[in-house]
DNA sequence: CGAAGCGTATCATATAATAATACTTGATAT
DNA sequence: ATATCAAGTATTATTATATGATACGCTTCG
């Protein structure tokens, strides 16, 4: 086994963690070999490691073809995540409010390292069925709530940012030159709000506020995405920024103290 | 060490399962110590677990207060799960509309044992906040989603739930009375949906249709909660209880095989 | 019918987790 | 300032505990 930190790292735990992380949007089954090879372990760790985590509730077996899956308790992990997050219970009111107003899908993010993960989503319209689900996480260069949070970096924390930070191919107009996204980011800085389009989906325009802290850093943007086919750059400029913007300003007052 | 089964059964990774456990609604940050304390767990095995979760990214730290919290990885389980949930793929798209139909907070409620537990959630108007989270876990008989799941029981099961499965008050008017409970199943087992008003909060009245598998026996449902200050039974009846049943209905034609 | 693939069970071995103890730090009170 | 306490951190000897190789049995498929 490879030895990570030594005498306070429990290796099994962290094995068992691995197998949790096996599951994804496209591996949504797995059986125990299925397992083995996606984690890496062998079979008899597997086995032991998984028994323990269905005897535990953590994964529910399918009688029948002897497979695993992610139980509820994956969701009443989430539900105890939303208690601790300060910034959600905040954002929820506003964010429904919001979402009534100007009737599209609104989402809260927030900054995950160098991703940015969909921590609350109102879906006003029917949409591709990742854009409704929380949880996901995307790299934040690409998004234009990333984009947004980014822009209220300092100037080297945000060059780093746009140098350094991942980048991933989602459509065929995926933007992966890092100028674009520098000018698309500058232009974040100007304004106060980001625009991005088709960059996880065609036809798809993202604009997003950044929630800025205390520290005039922002961690967390509100987001919202509408169809490119019943709007225009100019006309989300128009009808949905103003408020997007009050929003974001209503959750993040500088008198606020949030933490993470 | 108290030993569970044996041989396949990693004692320390649901040592790890229970630490993460420790986390909910009244405990959204918690110390060495207080997580030894809810675990039941002594100091040194805290140290080393709570440690593994850290570094595998399960859990953040407070680098001050020195204090753990849920790290954004929970919601990326809550991600995964939604994946694996044919349910609720189906679903989504068409509770969206339902929402925007009647204007009014839609939930999709999943049996989980003898509780049910909110698996998505669409949010209308303000309400408070616990009504908005996924993930939210609720004993069966207390909810109209539940009493709408045990209304397609058979007989004999549904006597069963109505007498063994667990009750908690939340409310001064939490019905705590089976046999009114009993009632309001048999009601629900006549007219095909459930009603319940006080149970979770004052002054919110739920209405749930079961989404009924291929079996007959129905295993989620989707749910409404409206305001008793601008609702009534009747009206309940007559504006919303026809597109809720519809909506149930049309995520579960029995031709459709769900598992789970 | 035979082979392949997968899930399940068993077991000797030493690795890897344990729990007791002691050290460090920071906060509160005297 | 200094003492006291509680909480976090580090260390270590001990042995329980997890390991992974092996073997068995059940389906499935050609």
């Amino acid at each position: 086994m490879e030895k990570k930190q030594n005498t306070l790292y429990v290796g099994s735990l962290a094995k068992g963690l691995r197998l949790l992380r096996a599951f994804d949007e496209s591996h949504t089954e797995l059986s125990l070999v299925a397992l083995a090879e996606r984690s890496g372990l062998d079979k008899s760790a597997v086995q032991r490691l998984a028994n323990t985590l269905h005897i535990e509730g953590m994964l529910d077996k399918d009688p029948v073809t002897r497979r695993f899956r992610p139980s509820h308790a994956w969701l009443e992990l989430a539900y105890a995540y939303y208690w601790s997050d300060q910034l959600v219970g905040q954002a929820i009111p506003k964010l429904i409010d919001l979402s009534q107003e100007i009737g599209e899908t609104v989402n809260l993010a927030e900054l995950s390292n160098d991703h940015i993960i969909y921590v609350s989503r109102l879906p006003c319209q029917r949409t591709y069925f990742a854009a409704t689900v929380i949880g996901r996480r995307l790299p934040a260069l690409s998004t234009s709530a990333g984009r947004a949070i980014i822009s209220t970096f300092s100037p080297e924390d945000r060059e780093e940012a746009i140098e350094t930070w991942p980048l991933k191919s989602f459509t065929a107009r995926t933007t992966l030159d890092r100028a674009t996204i520098r000018k698309s980011i500058d232009e974040a800085v100007q304004q106060g709000h980001a625009i991005s389009s088709d960059q996880m989906i065609l036809s798809e325009i993202g604009v997003a506020c950044p929630i800025i802290g205390p520290d005039g850093r922002a961690f967390a943007a509100v987001q919202c995405s509408v169809s490119a086919h019943t709007w225009t750059r100019e006309r989300i400029r128009a009808e949905i920024l103003p408020r997007l913007q009050d929003t974001a300003n209503a959750i993040s007052p500088s008198s606020q103290v949030h933490r993470r």
